[in-house]
DNA sequence: AGCGTTAAGTACGTTGCCGCACGGATGGAT
DNA sequence: ATCCATCCGTGCGGCAACGTACTTAACGCT
């Protein structure tokens, strides 16, 4: 396992490093040093589901290319995201919270890496009540606007709005305009159906902000999104940027 | 300042002690007492606004017998609640959380009596990292639970369902069955149309559920609530109690 | 190269909520 | 006792999104 510690390698596209996720990244040196024997890489597979409502978690992860989706899951099997996670953030709060687990499901929404932590490793240094306090504290709050926002969204904006919203959130943590993703993942995000998603894409599509083909979604004109986006995007980028302007990419 | 300590007196309705805020009441008596001299007993008038978007706090609310509605309001004028707080939380979360703001709006919802602290003292007694910071916590783990189901329940669930579970909740930190509440404002928290909730509450009032005359809802039959509300109001409650068992009324 | 699976397009009736515009009723204030 | 602001009831057209059903197109696999 320890065999396993993440070093950059020259067969990954972006070299891999913890420093890749901007809450590693702005840890100080000492604080970093501690948790970086005990970081592991680790692949992370479109779809996977790395936790499942009620579970107790094993692990913590850091995004460093991937992008984990936060889904609520109905009893009638309707869904929605309710946040997502990706280099910026930390997926298994509810480890520090206390209580250990949520009503919520994660699953990976872009493919990628991460790094992974012990769950009790994580807890024992945010119960040194340092920095990692500070930033995970800081991180959850700019989480909770991200709710917050993203259900007065659900409540009052058109799924145009919310599709442009979802896929400028999506944007900012990818490096490249073309995403890996269907209409019906899509759909399941944004909690409507897929024949919306489509229905919404096409006009997108027809306005030129975006193109897409079986199973992508290429980004062309990200200003055009700017424009036919609900201002929760704005909100939530804001807020991070004002809770995390430490937290930034190496 | 310091003369305006709570006692309780024989002129209020249920007595008024620190020790009716859950939150309060949880915590060892040591840690209590340093706050006690600081806890002040303020009434709060329905409708005030407590916390206006983007300020900067002064105190944190400990609710006693009055309930505090979390509202985001948008650009246009629309609204939703995205989280209540009564006598089982705080008002104030960003306080301690990082950031001192949050984009939102705080108002009273019923009106009654809460414990204000100066957020200076707050923000003291959660840095000794003691018990007052895992609690806190807890219960911020528990109102994320409810914020994230409330967006989940904006985006499936019928008006009639929401205002069932609207009513639970409001319900559960009340010690009657009659609210003071007019239609206009219940709209205003489930962000939706004055109409619907005439329409929603009408439905209930046919079925003998609820009673209701100008600016007063009356809650008769809890069960019958309970068989229309949809599971969002179980889940939260259930989580609550789960992460805030310890918690309980004195 | 052809096949089978899965993604995306289309269509149509239905519905739940909206926006607007009233009229009627209540209950506190003078 | 009367006034009148506020709250509640009702009606109607409109529409965005839904549920359902089916077709067309793309990709990957053998």
């Amino acid at each position: 396992m320890l065999e396993s510690i993440a070093r950059p390698t020259a067969t990954l596209v972006n070299g891999s490093s913890p420093l890749h996720n901007f809450l590693l990244a702005a840890l100080p040196a000492a604080d970093l040093a501690r948790l970086e024997p005990n970081l592991e890489l680790v692949p992370m597979k479109l779809g996977a589901v790395l936790y499942e409502s009620g579970e107790r978690m094993q692990h913590a992860y850091f995004p460093t290319t991937s992008i984990i989706s936060l889904h609520y899951v109905m009893e009638d099997g309707a869904s929605a995201e309710i946040a997502g996670v990706g280099n910026e953030g930390i997926l298994g709060i509810s480890l520090f919270m206390g209580g250990n687990t949520t009503p919520s499901r994660a699953l990976v929404q872009t493919a990628g890496e991460a790094y992974r932590l012990k769950s009790q490793i994580l807890v024992d240094e945010f119960n040194r009540c340092g920095p990692l306090l500070r930033l995970l504290l800081r991180y959850t709050q700019a989480l909770i606007t991200q709710m917050a926002q993203t259900g007065a969204c659900n409540r009052h904006h058109s799924t145009v709005q919310q599709l442009c919203r979802w896929l400028l959130l999506t944007l900012d943590r990818m490096p490249t305009a073309d995403l890996v993703m269907t209409q019906e993942l899509i759909a399941s995000m944004l909690g409507v159906r897929r024949e919306s998603v489509t229905e919404a894409a096409g006009k997108l599509k027809q306005m030129g902000v975006i193109s897409y083909r079986r199973g992508h979604i290429q980004v062309l004109d990200r200003a055009g999104l700017n424009t036919h986006v609900c201002e929760c995007y704005e909100v939530v980028k804001a807020e991070f940027g004002r809770l995390l302007h430490d937290v930034q990419r190496p």
